[in-house]
DNA sequence: TACCGTATAGTCGGTTCCTACTATTAGAGA
DNA sequence: TCTCTAATAGTAGGAACCGACTATACGGTA
């Protein structure tokens, strides 16, 4: 009592259908197209989860094979095309994905859920240490966008998703900070937790604006 | 040749950790415990992927269960416990997840990879659309946040996480609405792609600051 | 009192996803 | 010319994940 499910959900699907909108290629040249154009951080670029999705994508009339070819004794290799549904699907998918925001989970969410379990100092160098290590991404992708559209190599529209990436980092990063800053000024205030017979209390922050009472 | 592989990684299961420090429980119980605490937006809560989870923690020795309990004729309960393992794994891995940034692939960076592909007018209402889902989400959290954290029903730190998505929305809320501005104003330029023998060629922007030459 | 919606508690089956592995060839170096 | 590495191209098996479903109890109401 369940049809095949009806949609492709895996964003790499979204990718090799971009693709393919240029024109038929193999699996394994899409893979190596995405990293080429560093395309492979916006979607996990990984050879099993892409031959799977191909599939997929064939099951669902979205693309088709259009050759087998074999290139002396290597593998012999699948070419594939879109189908009219494939653009038309591309379009539509791509359009929904802007315009409604869905639930994500980040790791760094869950982390920080937690982050009274550290214990404040703890915390505070761990999360010095995560900023460290975002600064420095951000500088490496600003080095990527700088040889890319920078020197006019690509049009700015073709890497815009690094763009909207940077800011996203940048703005963890601006979190991370203020937050190492309160915990380290005593600003954000770590109660202690007591377990008691009617469940968790924890102790109020001594207010420094105000009594306690 | 592959021992079961070492490491629980869904954060799902850093959640039943963190519940089942305070005092043992069973699935259902979290899963509801999560749910008041607003916790369900930093993790997915799926009863399926939850009881997985716990059979995995169990398996890992992280967790074990401690009783099976009947309420009438209700089916019945498994209660488990945190061991001694998964009280410093748990710390570890909070420690883990906070200082090393790991790359994530949201939906709307692999969406905005293909802009271009809606053409500059469909592309801006998009976004707009997003635009006003975003401010609304950040409302409804905000609300939140002052009838928690605001009212003094529960500690600011243990709604940091609240806290730390907001930035996050908000910034992309930013990036979004400069971004239409830039498609609507034309400093964003969307390049005509044409297909010749050597590949692919876009037509160049005709700079309004200086010569196109 | 018969019915209905919601809360409680969890199972089942299938799809997706990823890690690890296989196998061949081209080219660089010794 | 032999070997080693990197690139080419993909397979296989299992873990993770999720949606849909099952079944009981409880409270209100018509």
């Amino acid at each position: 009592m369940k049809m095949t499910k009806r949609k492709v959900s895996n964003t790499l699907a979204l990718a090799v259908l971009g693709l393919l909108q240029e024109q038929p290629m193999h699996p394994y040249e899409m893979a190596a197209t995405l990293r080429e154009r560093h395309k492979d951080s916006s979607f996990k670029v990984n050879s099993g989860s892409l031959y799977d999705t191909v599939e997929a994508l064939v099951r669902h009339d979205w693309i088709e094979p259009v050759e087998t070819a074999r290139d002396g004794r290597r593998p012999e290799r699948t070419v594939y095309a879109t189908t009219e549904l494939g653009q038309s699907e591309f379009v539509r998918w791509i359009d929904e994905l802007l315009r409604m925001p869905v639930a994500e989970y980040p790791k760094f969410m869950a982390a920080v859920s937690y982050l009274g379990a550290l214990g404040p100092d703890r915390a505070a160098e761990a999360l010095a240490e995560r900023a460290g290590h975002l600064a420095q991404r951000i500088e490496e992708t600003n080095t990527v966008l700088a040889d890319t559209v920078g020197s006019g190599k690509v049009p700015r529209l073709f890497m815009i998703e690094t763009e909207c990436a940077l800011h996203a980092w940048e703005a963890e990063l601006a979190w991370t900070r203020r937050t190492i800053a309160e915990i380290r000024d005593g600003s954000l205030f770590w109660p202690k937790v007591e377990q008691t017979e009617q469940g968790w209390t924890w102790s109020a922050p001594t207010s420094p604006e105000g009594t306690t009472r």
